[in-house]
DNA sequence: GTCTATAGCGAGATAGAC
DNA sequence: GTCTATCTCGCTATAGAC
């Protein structure tokens, strides 16, 4: 799918328009432009706007969970190494796809039916390596006791969270375009020391 | 405008139906149904769709931003309350309004210019009492000395990520619909007590 | 497979009676 | 101020030539 196929090039241009504007925001017309191809290309390769974007829903959405998942199940690192790997690999990531994340939350919201069938219904978090690493450690008494999950929440909002609300949360804290990545690069740091210094210190 | 003038209904079941779907996918029937009352109506009071979205927007952004203002200015509080305080209000806050924070957020990323004029430009956020609070305690050594905007982007994104992406959270810690408000409701304390924590150990 | 032309419909907006 | 009827346009989708 990485070819320069006509279908290719229609599915990398609605992914970035979709991605962009949404399925109600997207045109048929903008996607054929940004590709460079004509407008009917679309139909006779994927039939419907519904369908093309059910392609580009399923892509991106997998992609975006499929990230957490390997970093979680890692053989080699404890949990603490795997904390540090989701805040820079998955920052990286973000950095690279500015617009993945709230593109996939925002669509889930709307059509919460028709997705619904697009994605597994149990990720199996809690049976990760990280987690049994995270359960050990606390039986051990090597960290704090906490609920695994809230925690798991907290590592995922404080580096996902940034970029969704990139604009407004930039805005509030007065940081220009320039000092804006500046800050989200020394942001990894930051939130992988506080949690690790959290569960570290009794 | 709390009244029950028909353009006060308008204005609230508008602000109904832009929360959850958004500019792009808002119809006008749909928000004439919701208030109850005639389509046109609302081009008699409002002239157009995208006026009417602007009052919404405007509403919107500025009770959601002006929410955090008057916590971290409070008079008669420390750093601490207040940290606590954005903790359990603003959660509050946005428990009674699930829809407003990715409306806000979304839509501004949708409309950067016709938008960007409606905003605030800046909050002020450093001059707040609780950043000069952080300050201080941090001179006098009774707190952790940390980037005291990664702290804040922390706090906001533990508190209100949860709420953007909640179907999406949701299903990943694999929590029924009944279990994830009790789930938040406990997070309140958590978070709070996580950010506190953290500084305070040195 | 790729293009042009156009069908068909949905949605925002307005005219005008009451 | 409120309603019904209608205009107009933009967008998805298809028909059909090449």
């Amino acid at each position: 799918m990485d070819d320069k196929t006509t279908e290719s090039q229609i599915f990398h241009a609605a992914l970035k328009i979709f991605h962009k504007k949404g399925l109600a925001g997207a045109r048929m017309q903008e996607i054929a432009d940004e590709a460079g191809i004509n407008k009917s290309m679309l139909h006779y390769y994927y039939r419907s706007k519904e369908k093309l974007f059910g392609e580009i829903f399923k892509s991106s959405s997998e992609e975006f969970s499929g990230k957490f998942l390997t970093i979680l199940n890692e053989e080699n690192s404890n949990w603490e190494d795997k904390i540090r790997d989701i805040c820079h690999l998955h920052s990286d990531f973000m950095m690279a796809n500015p617009d993945l994340a709230l593109f996939v939350i925002n669509e889930m919201n709307q059509q919460p039916d028709c997705i619904a069938s697009l994605l597994q219904t149990d990720m199996g978090l809690m049976h990760t390596r990280f987690f049994k690493q995270l359960r050990e450690a606390m039986k051990k008494g090597e960290i704090r006791k906490v609920d695994p999950m809230q925690l798991f929440v907290s590592l995922v909002s404080e580096i996902v969270h940034p970029f969704v609300s990139g604009s407004l949360l930039q805005r509030r804290v007065n940081l220009t375009a320039e000092e804006w990545p500046k800050f989200l690069e020394k942001r990894k740091q930051f939130v992988a020391d506080m949690l690790i210094t959290y569960l570290k210190t009794k």
